[in-house]
RNA sequence: GGAGAGGUGGCUGAGUGGUCGAAAGCGGCUGACUGCUAAUCAGUUGUAGCAGGAAUACCUGUUACCCCGGGUUCGAAUCCCGGCCUCUCCGCCA
């Protein structure tokens, strides 16, 4: 959310921001109009109540010298102002509501880094690592190999729980599970995070928190009995884990890392990606998050980029930056970095494709101010609000897409890359079994 | 899931309709005293919004907040209803 104060006193910067990230720029003067109204009726009802208070504390103060008659006009009057006030309240909480709900569905502004732009197709590729492999056959892609060698099924996993859903088996579960150990590991051991095992469910006001709600509600899984909701990746409840706290300046950053399911009902992308394991309802997901002193956090940005970089380069896969644009970037983010895998063989019959695992975003204090996520520089000090960031690293199925069409041989066998052998029992491939 | 108890300021803990933003103690801050520390004494000490003033972290006024949301009342920390959470006991269970 954007501090109100910003339409007060700054209300062509936000157009200028909003605009970029194509909102219509007028929603600041509905906004402004609204403020001055709500403010307006609140200083009118505290006055009055400022005068009700004062004659109750009279009428208490002389209800023993007053005759009945006395007390019961002077309480009648009083009931009266009363009922004035209540009225007064109830338009004001009214406008004030609707101006929270305009409020909540504004998204971040751009950082000023970040390119302007429409939509993806004005994204910039930052820079690229590696080298798209020379195949001397055809790669296959990854539904295939997967199929072939038993380790995927997608078939049964339609059975069981419909479309965009999968099984994987024997190795390729496996690869799996070895794949978020080590992720884990390397974030853990090398680049500092600390690992949180969070719920996999959360209350709404976490989903407020992070943005993902009111605005996104379509893409949620929720149960309607309870205020359950699945999460849709683990920024949601590891970025709320200090909602509603001031946390000291010595504290920060705070540097977490989590394995979570994710969630999406997929709702805005019907029809897209509908083969393989690209885009399912349910996928695995190592997370990093971080909350950090304002002033750092571009800095700390840079490093989670290139702690999820790191991840793909000790598995050797060919991989691109793409820095979002303006008009792409996601609601709650001011600036975004997209990971994406070479991939040869996930378009099927028109080849190779960039697979995006990773997007690695600073909210500066936007999720914050939702979340009411504060710190205090010196004991002394007012609070302030902390900075959010996060990016996965990495998602699995995508990843394991790329591992597949990328280390697959001729003969339908998977090598398995070094850094995950010491997970795997030491195999250095993955073969079909019986 | 059943029965009971309870949720008050940084902490402990009083407070059952007006004089309560809230006693007391602890802690914190300021000052005094003291070779230093400690102890002692005095004062001070919640947060947020809004209005006005002063202009770097200030003052004044005012409103709101005693788990959350409703209600009763001229007036609610206090009474009523709903919810959430914690603790104890029982049941069930990985």
């Amino acid at each position: 959310m954007l501090d109100i104060r910003l339409f007060r006193e700054q209300p062509e910067f936000v157009k200028e921001g909003l605009d970029k990230a194509g909102v219509d720029p007028t929603i600041v003067d509905t906004i402004r109009s609204l403020d001055d109204l709500v403010r307006g009726l609140k200083t009118s009802a505290e006055s009055m109540k400022a005068e009700m208070n004062t004659a109750n504390k009279a009428l208490g103060a002389q209800r023993k010298s007053l005759s009945e008659s006395e007390f019961e006009a002077k309480r009648l009057e009083l009931r009266g102002v009363g009922d004035r006030i209540n009225e007064a309240d109830a338009l004001r909480s009214q406008k004030e509501t609707e101006l929270q709900n305009l409020l909540l569905e504004i998204p971040n502004l751009p950082h000023e880094k970040v390119p302007v732009g429409k939509d993806d197709r004005d994204n910039v590729v930052a820079r690229s690592w590696g080298e798209p492999r020379a195949f001397d056959f055809k790669p296959k892609p990854h539904w295939e190999l997967g199929e072939s060698l038993g380790i995927l099924d997608l078939e049964r996993g339609v059975k069981i729980s419909g479309s965009r859903f999968y099984v994987l088996k024997g190795q390729g579960a496996a690869l799996q599970r070895a794949l978020i150990t080590w992720m884990l590991d390397v974030h853990i051991e090398e680049h500092g995070y600390t690992e949180v095992y969070p719920p996999f469910v959360v209350k709404q006001e976490c989903l407020y928190g992070t943005g993902n709600l009111p605005k996104f509600a379509d893409n949620l899984y929720h149960d309607v009995e309870e205020d359950f909701w699945l999460v849709p990746t683990a920024e949601v409840p590891v970025t709320n884990l200090h909602r509603d706290e001031i946390l000291t300046g010595a504290e920060l950053p705070k540097r977490y890392v989590a394995y979570t399911p994710c969630f999406r009902r997929e709702k805005m992308s019907a029809g897209r990606d509908v083969r393989g394991i690209k885009r399912g309802h349910q996928f695995d997901k190592v997370e990093m998050v971080k909350l950090t002193l304002p002033e750092n956090s571009d800095a700390e940005l840079d490093a989670l980029l290139d702690n999820a970089e790191d991840i793909i380069r000790k598995l050797n896969i060919p991989y691109r930056v793409v820095q979002v644009c303006t008009g792409d970037k996601t609601f709650s983010s001011a600036i975004t970095y997209d990971l994406e895998l070479y991939a040869p063989a996930s378009k099927g019959e028109e080849g190779a494709e960039w697979l995006e695992v990773s997007s690695c975003s600073n909210f500066r204090d936007f999720q914050a101010r939702r979340a009411n996520l504060r710190f205090r520089r010196d004991a002394g000090s007012k609070p302030e609000f902390v900075h959010t960031l996060n990016g996965s690293g990495l998602a699995l199925p995508r990843l394991m897409i790329a591992i597949l069409e990328n280390f697959q041989n001729e003969d339908g066998t998977i090598t398995i890359p070094e850094v995950l052998r010491p997970y795997m029992h030491n195999r250095e491939k993955i073969v079909a079994v019986g």
